[in-house]
DNA sequence: TTTAAATAGGACTAATTTGGTCCAAATTAC
DNA sequence: GTAATTTGGACCAAATTAGTCCTATTTAAA
């Protein structure tokens, strides 16, 4: 339902929690799953995807893990959602191998574009950095009406 | 892919092909089909869920069909969206009925109410009219270096 | 009043995507 | 060497989506 998936939101989760904790410390699967409660055999798949792509760095072996590739305040949620959905765009049409299977799909590109650049611009405005608890009661967004605590 | 569903953007080509035509006509699923090249069950399907939500008039019998239910300045591409998909929302998180599996979940509760809603004036902002051929080269939107043309 | 042209409502199936698990291999610290 | 990790990939189950079809109802017009 234009929803964005599970797994990437899961993989937001994870990438906040690991922001949360200590930043530039290494956190193996095992804890992050721990720590969020999201089965341990989809966390090591996530992480491996977030590592492969370059948002995470990561340490094999003993005494290995993940920690951030950089600073929280540099990656985006734009970021994470393009790890694993690729480029953001809500229909096809819109990035620019468009194979419209109906001519009049293509009358509606080039509004479609300029939706697309504007979720796409809203994604990109949100920092890892904004996303983790630090950040949750100072005033930086003034939704708290709509907020209704979790669980 | 965080994409809007097939079937949702065949209902705003649909909608769009309406209001390119005559706006105050009657068109019938047939003739809608013919033109979108869409198969007709699924046109009907469609055509169904869009009258049956408002956004078109119907008319029984012999002669009949469908036409807008009010004018194209007065349709968003959101309302569209939210006929077949409901309340648009990239995260369940994000609508007031909350239900997180995973406490952390909740932690990056608002600032996805940010981006939802975002994204959700992003739609809300484009008319059908804009969507319409006879907005194609007037200038509207500067985004023609991106367009490739359809097939 | 019959007939043809439409929509209305819903059941049903096929195809695709998504979510989740598991295993064997490679790497590294101790 | 051994235990603790990540790496890479295969695999299956579940859920969603796309698409088709059938029958009933309504309406205009012959």
């Amino acid at each position: 339902m234009m929803r964005i998936n599970k797994l990437t939101d899961y993989g937001i989760v994870i990438m906040t929690r690991i922001a949360d904790m200590d930043q530039s410390g290494v956190h193996t699967a095992r804890e992050i799953s721990e720590d969020t409660r999201i089965p341990l055999p989809t966390v090591t798949r996530l992480l491996k995807v977030l590592s492969g792509k370059g948002l995470l760095n990561s340490q094999r072996g003993s005494q290995g893990g993940y920690s951030l590739s950089k600073s929280s305040d540099d990656i985006s949620v734009a970021n994470i959602i393009e790890t694993f959905e690729g480029p953001i765009a809500l229909t096809e049409c819109s990035t620019n191998t468009c194979e419209c299977a109906y001519e009049t799909k293509c009358s509606v590109e080039e509004p479609w574009q300029k939706i697309n650049d504007t979720v796409k611009n809203a994604l990109e405005g949100i920092s890892l950095n904004q996303m983790t608890g630090k950040n949750q009661n100072e005033g930086l967004l003034n939704l708290s009406m709509n907020y209704r605590g979790g669980m």
